[in-house]
DNA sequence: ACTTTCGCTCAACGCCTGTTGAGTAAACAA
DNA sequence: TTGTTTACTCAACAGGCGTTGAGCGAAAGT
């Protein structure tokens, strides 16, 4: 850090900036974040975050880009395998998500990634609706990210890592089965 | 409409803003929506909005309240009494979910309506992790509610109500049991 | 050493926003 | 018909935003 050379300099600025962008991005969204925000966080002038991103629209979609090995979480576990995150999402990944409702770019990127999640899960699958029970469990890993981690439901306080799990479980059997027995009269619920 | 007293006009008139904003905060979210496009809409004066509700939170705040009888959709099914709504959402409720990843209000709002929500399932369900597994049940409609409605993922296109509901219904069947039976090898999922 | 390059700051522009206070014309009360 | 209330419009303000272009000082090139 002490003996770099210029370009050097350059791109550990810029690497700053971008991660003060997805601090700011995860934590508030697209909208609710000034580029005078990032660059105050990233000890900079707000004119240098347009030099090196161009627009706050394009520094947005360098903040949200997803590494490559996303999809390695190595994991013999469904859940996991699924993309269950019990611990901390990445910042790149909060970001997207918390935008996702209200910025058509970042809408789009979460429909197409969905949308190839829910492709890839249904090969997998077998039985005559396989395809919608991969998408009833795309979407119910995507309700519960938001549960956990945007809207931190009380439930999940004190809920240990492996009663976690241990409550999803359940929830996935049905995809082994085409057919799972849906018992005659509901379970008791009322009003 | 052509023969009302003062009072009556004023009170039409706020019912139209009220509509014009719900119909911009349920498509655009609250910080994507302008006063001056909520008036144009409701074919006013910007001032007129403040005259009536105060400010653009407020307005916000009235424009996201659910009608009372939500929870009084009728039926003896299961997933619908647990509130999946599989018909297009009322404006209200879409202004609500639309904001509440970015709009600490609206986030607090669901935080508290979801929250609910479980510990009243949690009642209904018998087993030692009761509360778990309503909080997974509810954490799945919601991310049901948002992937068809909000996000649109293909996998909804062409599919019949029918479909849908055969394909959820395997997805609760869990509910019934307190411990549902974990494959020991899981379902053939690869990579 | 002298010149060029360039990472970065400074100051400002133009725009759009929520919000306000004065004014107008029509509905009401007498 | 008079005087008062009031639903509504008009014009404007103050502040914050993304964005820009000129300038500075240090590093790089020769």
């Amino acid at each position: 850090m002490t003996e770099t050379s210029r370009d050097a300099k350059r791109a550990a600025t810029a690497q700053r900036i971008l991660q003060a962008a997805r601090q700011e991005f995860a934590s508030r969204g697209f909208d609710g974040v000034t580029i005078r925000a990032i660059a105050g966080i990233a000890g900079v002038d707000p004119s240098l975050v347009m030099q090196h991103f161009g627009s706050k629209a394009a520094l947005f979609t360098a903040a949200v880009q997803l590494p490559a090995d996303n999809a390695q979480v190595a994991s013999d576990h469904l859940l996991e395998v699924l993309g269950v995150r019990l611990d901390e999402l990445p910042s790149e990944t909060r970001a997207l998500v918390r935008s996702m409702l209200t910025v058509p770019e970042a809408e789009a990127s979460m429909r197409e990634y969905l949308n190839e999640r829910v492709e890839n899960l249904t090969t997998s699958l077998t039985g005559e609706d396989a395809r919608l029970r991969a998408l009833v469990t795309v979407s119910g890993i995507l309700g519960l990210t938001i549960a956990q981690h945007f809207l931190k439901l009380q439930a999940f306080e004190g809920a240990s890592r492996d009663e976690l799990l241990h409550a999803m479980r359940g929830w996935t059997a049905f995809l082994s089965a085409s057919e799972a027995p849906a018992p005659e009269s509901p379970p008791v619920i009322e009003s």
